[in-house]
DNA sequence: GGCTAATTTGCACAGGTGTGCAAAATTCGA
DNA sequence: TCGAATTTTGCACACCTGTGCAAATTAGCC
């Protein structure tokens, strides 16, 4: 434990010393199917665990095509969904030998700096879980040779590898779901934050709705949170046609919808009000909310992310077709049986 | 944009050639402080521009005494509490131009392999945000000069820093909280992960009650999730005598304990009975909850990590007194007035 | 043992950067 | 215009590793 000097790490060179070999020995006793016989590649071993010695990956990611770095960008890390995605991916891309070096795009005027860094390091790849970062930055990550795997945005950037959600196609399902069960006035309750992926389950109901003769109030009132949903349904119970089914394309949203709904106007879930959410976020599942929602198959999600990473990047020029998954719906009591 | 040449990075060298400099000079661009000539600092930047150049840190990283790097540890990621305080920490720290590297020290055999990720990158510090990796592991790090600050384990390490929250104080004044407005049977609703912090909690709410001469049942049932507090409430209400108070030892207990309270067993709260929590998660706030509870002062502790990051380690033999925070009391809903 | 084939080892270079030092260029003052 | 003082520049080295290549060692076989 020679921890005197300083408080440098211990170098290669400092190991071959000791165990009496030279550099290059030290060199492929670390690096996977290297020529070392078993006698040097101990000796080593052993000098190692005195010194406490490993291997410099910032050195070792200059001479290597590829530094094992993933750099992940992500908005609202605090939310629920986000915060569980980030957990999922980070579990999978460690077990993969992957290193996570993550930037929060929250920050107004942080998420180009921190975006920069991903280039800095040379990170093998950044996937972008935000809707937030510009389409001009992501182009500059590409410019740069930056691989960059883009979820859940619905708008694909020339140079990206995109993997997407059916939105549309679940939204289309919330109306029916809502239809069926025989909601006469529905809403839709939205946010103001221009997520493409958030617009296309929006737009989605709403075209659904109209094509079958339905007319649906879209109320929204900042960002996607339990703040935003409850004061939506403040606003629109105080108003003068109640509406008896409501779609929240997230369910945070439905979850500050619902508690207002019932607890301010005392209205109960499903009896006088349907509600439908989109995520499956944990609070879903609380007996407290009960909510019919849509899964989002984060397992598969993050193990297609991890997979397409452990793969050569595919050629620059051509786009490749986004990778689709199905959110499918999970029933539970917040809309009534038919 | 010169994208063609295969996919490698543009170095120093290019920009050099390109605006007819040295490479120091190109280097010296970059560096803060360094003379340059602004005659040549123009030329550079426009090479630089055209080419598409950022500096590499992994190179640089090597150079320098600090890497910039930063490597977080935590568990449970997806929990409001650790995904609210990692939100903050990255945002704080990527405010004062560090790199956040993520290691999710959740799967049981990825955290040794994990946590040596640090050591592999000369990360400039790791912040430990979980209780749970050994003392050895920790013991590791410290070893190999790693610097490592701790946020809530309540149990130094030798050589590490240290942050606390007044876990006993806060816990006994819970106690008091319930006893005063005249709770009969006092329920404390603990987890058997044997994290410090969440065992302080434990053993000082107890001890605080029997000195009074008030007994106290604890119980527990696997972690300190939802479901396990809901787990409780419903062996606690089967059974002979029902408390109508009650201390969880995290917010996200409190919220399962509640809801089956209510929802199962149809118990009014406040009214019959009183429930504390502790970390102020954003569901506490929530209208169905309405949880009254104590606050970790994130924002003083993640400031106070940064601070302590930009600030030159102290010397290693010195074990420096942990900085203590207070988590003070947030009234709501869920304890009846006095 | 002797010869060939296979394995292991060390040397030297590459990767991209920061920086001390001396040479070159510029500025300043008279 | 000339000399001194200051700034800028380029060279070369350092940081720590992986790896091709040739030399050296070992194994295999008769």
């Amino acid at each position: 434990m020679k921890d005197k000097s300083g408080k440098s790490f211990v170098s290669a060179q400092q190991v071959a010393e000791l165990a009496g070999v030279s550099r290059s020995a030290v060199s492929r006793t670390f690096t996977e199917g290297a020529s070392v016989s078993k006698a040097t590649r101990d000796k080593v071993m052993a000098a190692a665990d005195t010194l406490g010695y490993h291997v410099n990956h910032l050195a070792r990611g200059l001479i290597q095509e590829n530094s094992n770095i993933v750099c992940l960008v992500a908005a609202d890390m605090a939310s629920p969904y986000q915060s569980k995605f980030i957990e999922i991916l980070t579990r999978d891309l460690q077990a993969a030998n992957k290193v996570v070096m993550i930037v929060n795009a929250s920050g107004d005027s942080g998420v180009n700096r921190a975006l920069r860094q991903t280039l800095y390091y040379r990170a093998d790849a950044s996937v972008v879980l935000s809707g937030q970062p510009d389409e001009a930055l992501i182009e500059t990550c590409v410019r740069s040779g930056q691989r960059v795997i883009v979820a859940n945005r619905d708008q694909s950037v020339s140079g990206t590898e995109n993997i997407m959600i059916s939105n549309r196609a679940s939204a289309r399902e919330a109306f029916h779901m809502l239809h069926r069960v025989g909601c006469q006035t529905i809403a839709l309750v939205a946010s103001d934050v221009g997520t493409p992926s958030l617009l296309a389950r929006e737009t989605a109901f709403v075209e659904e709705a109209n094509a079958q003769g339905v007319d649906v109030t879209v109320t929204r009132s900042g960002a996607s949170t339990y703040a935003s949903g409850a004061e939506v349904a403040r606003r629109l119970f105080s108003g003068q046609n109640h509406p008896d089914g409501a779609f929240c394309i997230t369910d945070l949203l439905a979850c500050g919808f619902m508690d207002v709904a019932r607890n301010e106007f005392g209205l109960k879930v499903p009896e006088e009000l349907c509600v439908i959410g989109f995520d499956d976020i944990e609070q879903a599942g609380w007996s407290s909310y009960n909510l019919t929602t849509f899964r989002q198959p984060l397992d598969e999600i993050t193990q297609h992310i991890t997979q397409l990473i452990n793969e050569p990047q595919p050629a620059l020029e051509t786009v490749p077709p986004p990778t689709r998954f199905v959110a499918h719906p999970v029933w539970r009591g917040s809309v009534r049986p038919r």
